[in-house]
DNA sequence: GTCCAGGTTTTTA
DNA sequence: TAAAAACATGGA
């Protein structure tokens, strides 16, 4: 169990293992948590804003007292990653080597739909430029929180949008996907409720009923929003890690924390690349 | 100017 | 049915 305590400067963490920040922030799970001069993270979810550093080996949240078993669940600091790391790194080799790169990943529990308009808008698109986009959706449609920070809009809002408000996002094609996201979860066409205790595969057939979401979409969801950790996402950069690193092996084949494994490919991909 | 980016849809053969 | 091409935008 994680104990914490409020200090002069923030809430302080005590029994958090297996948690970087660069390592979770920064894998591509999310695009809302940026890193100041400090070395800190700031990053906003269900309208509330957190700012997290590490202090030695302590971490320190700064955020409403409130708050803090809130943010405890999203950052995901009560499941046994060591335990988890073990039994992947007993499946293959190039995944033991994947995990040790960052260790300290833990796959946040995002909203889901903010996770789903979010990986809508990561087709075809790069990081920064999916920061950006998102960025400004908040900036414009969400509701501001201080001077810099504003939350994810919700389903509802956008919903009442039309691609000619939506042209300063300057997200290009993904306008109509985002509104018939919006429209189909607004309405209740698409439950999102429901999808959390749906078997998976149907889960993926649910949300792919909306345009412009696709499998690999659809399962960046699941994972991302809705902690489903036995998906596996497939994008062009898991593609060639499976080819290059795990010949002849499929994802399913990673099992019931299949999720995890793939954080760990991806970012170790990513930086074999550099 | 060309290529590419955490894909998906539409068009073509 | 499967393989190309198109899709907006912006940085390299």
């Amino acid at each position: 169990m994680v104990e914490y305590k409020e200090v002069n400067n923030g809430i302080e963490l005590h029994n958090v293992s297996d948690f970087d920040l660069k390592d979770t922030f920064e894998c591509g799970q999310c695009f809302r948590f940026d890193e100041q001069e400090d070395g800190s993270y700031i990053g906003v979810a269900s309208g509330k804003k957190l700012r997290i550093k590490k202090q030695g080996q302590k971490i320190i949240l700064d955020c409403v007292w409130e708050d803090v078993n809130f943010w405890l669940d999203f950052l995901d600091l009560e499941f046994d990653y060591q335990d988890a790391k073990e039994k992947l790194s007993k499946l293959h080799p190039n995944l033991e080597k994947a995990a040790k790169h960052a260790p300290g990943i833990r796959i946040l529990r995002q909203e889901p739909w903010e996770a789903l308009c979010s990986f809508i808008i990561s087709q075809n698109n790069n990081i920064p430029r999916i920061k950006g986009i998102v960025s400004r959706l908040c900036e414009y449609f969400g509701e501001k929180i201080d001077d810099r920070y504003y939350s994810f809009p919700d389903a509802k809002t956008i919903s009442r949008l039309s691609k000619e408000d939506l042209a300063p996002l300057r997200c290009g094609f993904r306008d109509k996907y985002i509104l018939d996201a919006a429209s189909k979860v607004a309405n209740d066409e698409i439950n999102m409720e429901t999808i959390k205790s749906l078997p998976i595969e149907q889960a993926r057939q649910e949300l792919m009923k909306i345009k412009g979401v696709g499998v690999k979409v659809a399962d960046c969801a699941l994972l991302y929003g809705f902690h489903r950790l036995e998906c596996f996402p497939m994008d062009v950069w898991m593609k060639k890690a499976m080819e290059e690193l795990f010949p002849g092996v499929v994802g399913e084949e990673f099992g019931e924390h299949a999720g995890i494994a793939q954080q760990y490919i991806y970012h170790y991909m990513r930086n074999l690349k550099k």
